[in-house]
DNA sequence: TTGACTGCAAATGCTTTGCACCATT
DNA sequence: AATGGTGCAAAGCATTTGCAGTCAA
C-alpha cells in the first residue's frame, strides 16, 4: 500500500473527514523526502490546491502530530518547526555546515539508551537524539 | 572558586562590563538547581533588583549562550525555552507525568554516538539527547 | 441534515529591536 | 570621555483561535 493511502486511511479510522486539503497535505507528507517546515508544506500543498490555508496547513499538522503520524522536530538553530512522517524509527545527523539532515538507526544505541532510563528508575516512553557535526576532511 | 565567580570572570575575560543585571542573572544562573525559563530567570533576577528588565534577560541569556556558558533548551510539550548552566556535561531524562529533569552522563554513550556519527562520515560537534519516560511502578 | 472543517483575519505569546538615557571602564 | 549596557515600548514572527460560511458523511 502506498504511503498516501495508508495516512488516509489512518485519518479514517480516527473519524476524520476526508477533504481536499487534506488530501493535499497527506500528499506532501508522503512525497517528501525531506523534514520540511510548515511553511514549506504549506507552499507544496498550494501546489495542488491553492486555496489551503496557513491555519489549515498548522491544525493539520497538529492532528497528524496528535495521532502520531508525523513527528515534529525543533532542530536547534532554526526557529521552524519541522515535520516528518513517522514512517521508521530513526534519529538525525544534522550537518552543521549545510543543515542538511541525515537519518540513521541503531538497535545498540536504543538497547542503552533503555538501559539507562531504566537504571534511573523510569520505564522509557520515547526520546530525542540529535547528533551535531561536520563532514570529515 | 565558586559558579558565580566563575561566571563573572569569563564575562570580563570576554570584555563584557560587569553591571548590576548581569550579575543578578549570573547569580540566579549560578544557584539554579532546575532548568528555568527566561520568564523564571527574570523573576528571580528582580528579586534581587527590581528594575531588570525582560529585554535584558533575553539579551543576557543569548549573550551566555553564545558564549558557550549557559545551554538552550527546548524541550517537548514546552513552548519556553529553558536555560542551564554548563556546569558538566550531561543529558536529560524528562519525567512525563510531572515534567521533572533527571541528569545523567554516560562515557559508554557518549563513544557510540561519536562511533556511529564517524560510520556516516561525520566529526561529532555536539548533541542532544532527551529521554522521555515515566517512573517504573 | 449536521457536525466537522475551512479560510480569513485578528489575537496571542515568545522574542527581538530601535532609541534615548545611563553606567562601567 | 567613549563605548557598551539598559529600560521601555514597539515591532516581529511563528502559531493559535473566533467566527461565519462550507462541505463530507
Amino acid at each position: 500500500m502506498k504511503c498516501v493511502e495508508f495516512l488516509e486511511e489512518a485519518c479514517q479510522r480516527a473519524g476524520l473527514k476526508m477533504t481536499t486539503p487534506r488530501r493535499a497535505i497527506l500528499k506532501v507528507l508522503g512525497e517528501a523526502k525531506d523534514h520540511p517546515s510548515v511553511e514549506e508544506v504549506y507552499t507544496r500543498a498550494n501546489a495542488l490546491d491553492s486555496s489551503i490555508s496557513m491555519a489549515t496547513v498548522y491544525r493539520t499538522l497538529s492532528m497528524l502530530e496528535e495521532l502520531d503520524l508525523v513527528i515534529h522536530h525543533s532542530f536547534k538553530d532554526d526557529t521552524n518547526s519541522r515535520y516528518e512522517l513517522r514512517h521508521s524509527h530513526h534519529h538525525h545527523i544534522i550537518d552543521m555546515d549545510d543543515h542538511n539532515v541525515v537519518e540513521f538507526d541503531d538497535p545498540r544505541l536504543e538497547k542503552m539508551l533503555k538501559d539507562i532510563m531504566s537504571e534511573q528508575g523510569f520505564d522509557m516512553v520515547c526520546h530525542r537524539i540529535e547528533l551535531y557535526g561536520r563532514k570529515k576532511s
